[in-house]
DNA sequence: CTCCGGTGAATGGCGGTTCATTCATGGAAG
DNA sequence: CTTCCATGAATGAACCGCCATTCACCGGAG
């Protein structure tokens, strides 16, 4: 345990980040005590406010810092390729995959975004409409590429297709069913989105 | 339930409940205060508490009697009928039209529900599983039908129904950009729903 | 008169934020 | 090398405003 250290800034202001993010995500942001997010990362109640403005400001940068490497990732994910239709399973794939590897961030962000989009007073989600913007240059491209419906109306779908991912991500979150599993839900979803829910069409015969 | 004034009773309360709405909807089940919700009903501070059994109460028996009365106008619109697909249309406008109907409810069950069902202890949002089940309904009617995928995974498909439909509210609920507006979601929505994203298949096109 | 729904000022404690204090550090001086 | 100080990161107890909840009291109906 490295207590004292003038080299530790950066690091300890991850601490805090990781903590919030642990907290936020078991108890909700309202519910959480700034105390428990410095016990939980072995720092004085005090310190936080070195780093932070105040418990509105650790939330936002929580956010756009940790949104920030989702968008990277999943666009690096997304440039390997293929056609539209396959980036946009890369995308479900990814999205729904970090449930696994970033449960808590996944669940901050699904929930509280939500209330901060509405009640944080001059914040704008800059990294969500990022993420958002992933979805529409699929959608985009998908159009161009003539895969995709010319008449699709990408705003409107891109929202849907975040929507979808995100209600399945929080119905895992909660029930931990395995019939909601990550990669059960994905596959499901992407064959909604690629054909529908209709019954098979002559041509679109997948294996 | 105190209901022994000659009609003030009921109707005290359901003063009560409509104000929650209002003040929940503007500033979030946080940020509202329980005194404001009773000047806002013309009542007074320790009313409430005669009606209900604390501020969390309050809200939960907003969301059970409040969607318990979107369950049941859904419900009959639907057995109005024609096939599934046709129905899911009915279910989808309905949805998107409570916006404009209920607006203020809409936006509390989307945003509170959401950390109700993480964070109040011991709270199973009922009404709102009947209100999947409508869906899922629907999702089995069109597999009987052969209308639908025989291989459709309903538990899944319904969630994502329903978080594409809840995602495109909250959009409109924040930006009320007309590209947003209901009619134009439940539109492409349905559109997807029923043919997914990709262009024309050869046969299945009737002009 | 009694009863009781209703009232709203008072209360209690909770928790975000502050700030006086501590002390490891590194450099300057001897 | 040792000693000494200035620095500022870190601390955490205390502060203070807020707000859910309570309860002693009021007034109208029976």
């Amino acid at each position: 345990m490295p207590r004292r250290g003038p080299n530790n800034g950066a690091d300890k202001r991850n601490r805090i980040l990781r903590a919030a993010i642990r907290i936020f995500s078991q108890k909700g942001f309202f519910n959480s005590k700034v105390s428990e997010i410095a016990r939980a990362s072995g720092v004085a109640d005090g310190t936080i406010y070195l780093y932070f403005k105040n418990k509105d400001d650790l939330l936002i940068s929580l956010f756009e810092e940790k949104m920030g490497d989702v968008v990277a990732g999943v666009r690096q994910r997304i440039s390997a390729g293929g056609d539209a239709l396959a980036k946009l399973r890369i995308f479900i794939d990814n999205h729904m995959e970090l449930l696994e590897r970033e449960a808590g961030l996944i669940e901050v962000l699904q929930v509280e975004l939500r209330q901060s989009k509405k009640f944080l007073k001059d914040y704008t989600p800059v990294k969500f409409f990022e993420y958002l913007e992933v979805i529409s240059d699929i959608l985009e491209e998908g159009k161009r590429e003539g895969l995709f419906r010319p008449d699709l109306n990408v705003s409107v779908a891109r929202r849907a297709i975040f929507g979808a991912l995100d209600e399945l991500c929080l119905t895992y979150v909660l029930s931990h069913n395995p019939k909601y599993h990550p990669s059960v839900s994905s596959a499901e979803i992407y064959r909604i989105l690629a054909g529908g829910l209709c019954a098979a069409k002559p041509s679109a015969q997948a294996g």
